[in-house]
DNA sequence: ATAATATTTAGTTGATTAGCTAAATAACTA
DNA sequence: TAGTTATTTAGCTAATCAACTAAATATTAT
C-alpha cells in the first residue's frame, strides 16, 4: 500500500502545485492554498489531507488556522522529495504559480481572508 | 503533464508489480506478465502501454510476441527508477511475486502459452 | 489461401476520485 | 452566550480508470 498511496498522492496536478509552492515557501496556510488553486475550501482541505496522509506534509494548527509545510525528516520519502523538487522547479508549466505565489504572499493572510470573504458573499 | 503522467503510471498496484518483475528479470514477454498478474491479455496490454507511454519500459516485437524491459537510459526517469527499485525490493508485499516469477520463468514461454490456451478454452 | 495464435483496439461496466454545496465542528470575538 | 470565521466531513455528480468480452490486426503454420 505504501507505494501506491505515495504515487496516488502525487498523481494529481493540484497536489503537485501545492508541493511546488511548498518547495518555494517554508510554510503556507490553508487560505493561501485555496487562493493558489482556486478551488473550494473543502476541496483544498481534501487535497491537503491526502498529502499529509501520504507523509509529504505536516500541518500545524494555530487557532482557527492551519499551516502546512513539507515534512522535516522523512527516511522513506526524502529522496523522492529531492527528485521531485528538481523536477517541479524545472517544469515550466508551474511558472504561472510562481507569480501567483508572490501576489498571495505579498499581503498578510488576514487581508487575504478578508478579500476571500468579500468575494464569497456577493457584496 | 510529464509529472502527472509519470505518477499516474506508477499509481496502480499491477503496474508496480510489472516493474518489480522487470527489476528482477532483464526481459519478460506479454504471456509471462499475463500469467504474473492473472488478468486478461487485453488488460495486461493496456498496463504495458501505459508504462511504455510514460517512458519506463521499451518493447520489442519478435514475430507474434512482444517482449518488455526497462528503458536502458532515461535522463528523465533514471533517478526515480533507482529509488523505486530500492523501494519495491524492500516491500514485503511483493514477496509472493518473487516466487511466482520463478515458476513462470522456469518453463519456456512456448510451454506457458500452451498451458494458457488449454485453460482458456475449457477443455 | 486458410486456420491458428498473440496482441491490440473498441465498447461496456463497476469502482474510484476530484470537484461542488451544505452541514458539522472547532475556535475566536463581541 | 450568541455570533462569526476557518476548516473538515458528508453527500452528490461528472469524469477517470481498471477490468472484462468481443472484434480487429498482425504474424506464423498448414
Amino acid at each position: 500500500m505504501f507505494l501506491t498511496k505515495t504515487f496516488k498522492a502525487l498523481s494529481d496536478r493540484n497536489r503537485l502545485r501545492v508541493l511546488y509552492a511548498l518547495f518555494h515557501r517554508k510554510e503556507l496556510c490553508a487560505c493561501q492554498l485555496i487562493e493558489l488553486l482556486e478551488v473550494s475550501g473543502a476541496t483544498a482541505s481534501k487535497h491537503m489531507s491526502i498529502l499529509v496522509d501520504a507523509g509529504f506534509l505536516q500541518s500545524r494548527k494555530e487557532g482557527r488556522w492551519v499551516h502546512y509545510r513539507l515534512v522535516k525528516e522523512s527516511p522513506e520519502l526524502s529522496k523522492l522529495l529531492k527528485w521531485l523538487e528538481v523536477e517541479v522547479k524545472m517544469d515550466r508549466s508551474f511558472d504561472h504559480d510562481s507569480e501567483k505565489l508572490k501576489l498571495i504572499t505579498s499581503c498578510e493572510p488576514d487581508e487575504l481572508r478578508r478579500k476571500q470573504r468579500e468575494l464569497s458573499c456577493c457584496s
